[in-house]
Order: C-alpha cells, then sequence, then structure tokens
DNA sequence: AAAGCGGGGGC
DNA sequence: GCCCCAGCTTT
C-alpha cells in the first residue's frame, strides 16, 4: 500500500488554497484554533463571512477572554452549535489564566481544551506549530473511505477506528502542516459528496473506488432513522411601545445560551396560565402563521402568539438594532414583526 | 422536501 | 459505546 502523501504534497503546491482567511506566514494559533472550530460542522464559505467578522469584534484571544459571553453568541448567532461558542468563550479565559495568553502547544494541553477532539488538536498542532498529527474531519473520512472502498459508515465504531488507522497511515512527518492542509483541500475541491472530479485527482491511480466506478457508494450511506415532529407554543409578549420579551436560554440543550421567546405547551389553557403569571394583564392579540423548523433528529412546529402586555415593567427589547444571539426561527419571526 | 454535513460531550 | 446537538447547502 502506498501512501498517498507524495502525489498529494505536489498537487497541493500547484492547486491547494494558501490564501484562506486564516492562513498565514507564520500561522497564528488564534486564528487556526477559531477556524477549527467553526470548520467543525460549516462549511469554508460560510464560515469565511463569520470568522472575519469574528476577529474583528475579537482580535486576540485575550479580547474574546474580556468579552461577554452575550457579545460572542451574537455574533456566532445563525452559525448554528452554539456549545462551540461558548466552549471558544470559556477556554479564552483558560489559556489567560493557564497559559499567560500562550496557545497551548502540548498535544494532550491541546485535547484538554473544551471542543477540542483528537482531530481537531491534531490540525490545530499541525498547521499552527508544524508538529506531526493525523486528523480526521468530514473530507479526511470521505478520501479515504473511497480510496480503500473502506465498508460501514463512520457511524459505526469499528469503521471509525479503521479510517483513523488509515488516515494515521498516510499521514506524513515530513511537511506535514501542507499535508493536513492538502488533503483537506482534496476533499473540498476534488473528491466531493455527490460529482467528484476523479480525472484531475492526484491519487486516482491507486483509488480503489475510482478504479471499480464506485465512487458514489462510498462512504457507504448512513442508515436512516426517522425524525418524530415536536410541537411547542412560542409567546410574544409585546408591550404598547412594540418592544419584546425575551429570556436567556440555559447553557444545556436546544439554543443554550441564546435568548429567546418563552415556550409553552401549544394547549389554550397553558398559554392562558402562563400569560397569566407572567402578567395579570396580558391578552392574547393574535395566532401568527406557523413555522416548520427542522432539526437533524426531529422536525419542530413552532405556533407563534402574539400577546400585548400594557404597561410591564419588565424588560423588553425594541425590534429594531437587536444585537442579542437569537435562533434563526425566533430572528425569522421577529423580523415579521417589523 | 429530504438528505448530508460533522465532531465532541454526556450519560 | 450510543445518543444528542442544529443551521445551512446540496440534491
Amino acid at each position: 500500500m502506498n501512501p498517498i502523501s507524495k502525489p498529494l504534497l505536489k498537487w497541493f503546491d500547484q492547486f491547494g488554497r494558501k490564501t484562506l482567511p486564516w492562513q498565514s506566514k507564520p500561522a497564528n494559533p488564534y486564528h487556526v484554533w477559531l477556524s477549527e472550530i467553526m470548520l467543525q460542522q460549516t462549511q469554508v464559505a460560510t464560515v469565511i463571512g463569520y470568522f472575519n467578522n469574528f476577529i474583528q469584534h475579537f482580535p486576540t484571544i485575550e479580547a474574546l477572554a474580556d468579552a461577554s459571553e452575550d457579545a460572542v453568541l451574537a455574533q456566532w448567532a445563525g452559525l448554528g452549535y452554539y456549545a462551540r461558542a461558548r466552549n471558544l468563550h470559556t477556554t479564552a479565559h483558560l489559556i489567560m489564566r493557564q497559559y499567560q495568553g500562550n496557545f497551548p502547544t502540548e498535544f494532550k494541553q491541546v485535547l484538554d481544551l473544551p471542543g477540542v477532539g483528537e482531530s481537531t488538536a491534531g490540525a490545530i498542532l499541525s498547521i499552527s506549530f508544524h508538529q506531526n498529527h493525523a486528523i480526521l474531519d468530514g473530507n479526511v473520512k470521505r478520501v479515504l473511505a473511497r480510496y480503500h472502498q473502506v465498508q460501514g459508515h463512520y457511524g459505526q465504531s469499528a469503521t471509525l477506528k479503521q479510517l483513523w488507522h488509515l488516515a494515521k497511515y498516510h499521514t506524513p512527518n515530513q511537511r506535514n502542516a501542507e499535508y493536513t492542509q492538502a488533503i483537506m483541500d482534496l476533499g473540498a475541491t476534488l473528491c466531493t459528496r455527490s460529482k467528484p472530479n476523479c480525472t484531475r485527482c492526484p491519487i486516482q491511480s491507486q483509488c480503489l473506488a475510482q478504479q471499480t466506478n464506485t465512487q458514489d457508494q462510498y462512504p457507504n450511506p448512513k442508515p436512516k432513522k426517522n425524525k418524530p415532529t415536536r410541537t411547542t407554543a412560542m409567546l410574544i409578549y409585546q408591550n404598547t411601545a412594540g418592544e419584546i420579551y425575551l429570556e436567556k436560554r440555559p447553557k444545556k440543550g436546544i439554543w443554550g445560551g441564546l435568548w429567546s421567546l418563552v415556550e409553552c405547551e401549544n394547549k389554550e389553557k397553558t398559554i392562558l396560565q402562563t400569560l397569566k403569571e407572567f402578567d395579570p394583564n396580558a391578552h392574547i392579540k393574535a395566532n401568527l402563521a406557523v413555522i416548520k423548523h427542522s432539526f437533524t433528529h426531529y422536525h419542530l412546529l413552532i405556533y407563534p402568539i402574539l400577546i400585548h402586555c400594557p404597561d410591564n415593567k419588565q424588560t423588553f427589547h425594541p425590534l429594531e438594532q437587536l444585537t442579542l444571539g437569537l435562533p434563526a426561527p425566533v430572528k425569522t419571526l421577529i423580523n415579521r414583526l417589523k
């Protein structure tokens, strides 16, 4: 079995991505770390805008540590997976306290940072400090699954274990940082999920899927799962000035740490009880159009209920210039009120 | 409209 | 070791 690093690095010299916003010489570990966290579940094209915006607001780890959680979440809002933003913020504090503001350089230390696993730790240390580590992100999984016709889906531990073995086998100790970038670039630009561009691929001749024309069968599809539909009522408490009431959600669970509307079971009795407890003078003004919001593992039917609260003394927020981090459907709902 | 992306935390 | 998280892009 031939390691793929040699032809891959040669290809990278000519076709690799070298001007992404977080790429610099020398590398900036803060930028590399931030980009790797953003890229965990989001594609490069989407990340670029958020990344530039984020470092403009928080130019250094120290600036990030000094910011409020709400300020960080507000910049993250729309990217999803809000635990990533909270972990980032927590880690900034940790780096200030334990490492005097310098990004740690030991693999174990980096792996211990909240939000960083084996692949992300490897990527950060490889790209930032030119240490020799293997990575296994979605791009690498796809490339290796095709190249070796790996059976099974990486949700299964045996498949994942096999892919890690292959990833480590192919990872070179020379030009490791460039290889890390190269194999991600190959997956992102040529060895794409559908319609891979095999004719331009530097490792096509040894690729088992290419040889047998079975690229579309790898990686093997994920076993299907039925998504349940859940229902919730979202209560839009609005005062006479048109401002709305928002509450910060608990750290754990869906939309953790974001600001959202009060929710309750979508039953008239429960809704009336909830709003009376909030404000005895409140009354239902309208039932707004239902929003269907889909997550990976369930659909959520949102019944928005507009409620008028005259003379309420609690904190209400004006609809314009809301800088709080809001869940996407809440943002949609608020925009409809304008 | 549905499928796929994707890595880490928690139980 | 399995389940959960959750917006966006692609098909």
